[in-house]
DNA sequence: TGTACATCAGTGAACGCGCGTTCACTGATGTAC
DNA sequence: TGTACATCAGTGAACGCGCGTTCACTGATGTAC
């Protein structure tokens, strides 16, 4: 099985499926890169087979880039269910979730970076695609911050947007942070906590005088 | 004076210059392209010169882009002077700041669409400017925010981090905007103007809490 | 076990294209005398 | 007012490059008998 370390072994067939097209891909994108600059050529390239080749596994650079952005997302899940763990475990929710995040963002894989990169960039599949995988995020952490906070009896007022503003202010904060030193990651998170935790207060505020000066909140 | 209507003239000479240049680039971008996608030919060819000339002008596509950017940046000024403005006349703070944003959101000139749809892409001087356009309104929004709360006496906890959460989330709202129709975009005010509230609230709420129980705010 | 054949992942040469950049030029305009 | 000259915005042909995509192919592998 020595086919990964002899890539010019004369004329044998190198089997490559999609994965290793993806992983090569992920390769160039590096710390900075943004998915929708992936040449077909290039990616071929990295992966070392002819570029025709690439054809027998994805239609065009397109549908790779998509299927980048899908993976990217399971990186998303990981966040929401590391979150979850620390809180069972007793940690305080807003720490553990931002650490859980953070934590995500500066592991090895570099997925989270992958989807962090990409604003409103490519094609309408790829641009799709991301928005996708952000309103997963969204409505994940929004059945968690209800289920959360009616526990604890402290209601929101309008938990989606709730959900939104903070999933919205995360991915900018830690799109910010790649560029940045990881010195700077405890500012960060720090800068984060903060904001989550203003606007879970304000919320909660809100219905609460919602209630008392209309019996019912709308 | 009909250089204009004629860009033909028979080798007469164009005298262009860079706001012309600017002008063709920002025809080109649309409402969806970014400007990191532009090219030094094509910028030349919608001007209307040989790609040549182009270089009389910058010193390369992507001074050009740079420039581009601090036009935009002259958009978010315009939102400031207009909110202070609406302010002034009597209008709600948070209500009449968002309808500032979303009209030049939607001005002809499409300048400020420019900028929000820069994500995290294009050169590191490129990246640099659209920063420093985000900073720029951000230290004008924390001012803003500092002078209206403190009349009211209502002070909040770490402005900086309350302005940087709201332009952040504008921004992010506003690039979503972009890619929907003009009709959700009532819609998108009503959430804006929901989540600053929250954060303002919030803030205010974590000082009051933060001075009962230490005296001072940290 | 051996032979014939279909399948299909991978190939290499070639295409036309648009790009950024080079070079040596042209010719209108402003300035000096 | 007229002439000589410097300046410099705009030019057109040409370069080498990497791109996505086409075509007709090769040859290893699995299957049928």
């Amino acid at each position: 099985m020595s086919e990964i370390d002899a890539p010019y072994e004369a004329g044998r067939k190198q089997q490559i499926n999609r994965e290793d097209l993806l992983e090569a891909a992920l390769r160039l994108l590096g710390p900075h890169r943004s998915v929708s600059t992936l040449g077909l050529r290039e990616v071929a390239r990295e992966a070392n087979i002819a570029p025709m080749s690439f054809y027998r596994h994805f239609r065009d650079i397109d549908e790779l880039a998509v299927a980048l952005i899908e993976m990217s997302g399971e990186s998303l899940r990981k966040v929401v269910e590391q979150a979850r763990v620390s809180v069972a475990t007793g940690h305080a929710i807003v720490r553990g979730s931002v650490t859980a995040f953070m934590q995500q963002l500066r592991s090895d894989d570099g997925l989270l970076q992958v989807l962090l990169r990409e604003g409103t960039v490519g094609s309408d599949n790829f641009k799709h695609a991301v928005d996708k995988q952000l309103e997963f995020f969204e409505e994940e952490l929004r059945v968690e911050i209800v289920r959360l906070t009616e526990n604890a009896n402290e209601p929101l007022y309008e938990p989606d947007l709730v959900a939104k503003a903070i999933t919205r202010l995360i991915f900018a904060l830690g799109a910010q942070a790649l560029d940045r030193p990881r010195e700077d990651d405890a500012e960060v998170s720090r800068q984060m906590e903060s904001m989550i935790r203003m606007i879970l207060i304000g919320s909660r505020q809100i219905r609460s005088h919602t209630e008392r000066s209309a019996g019912q909140p709308r």
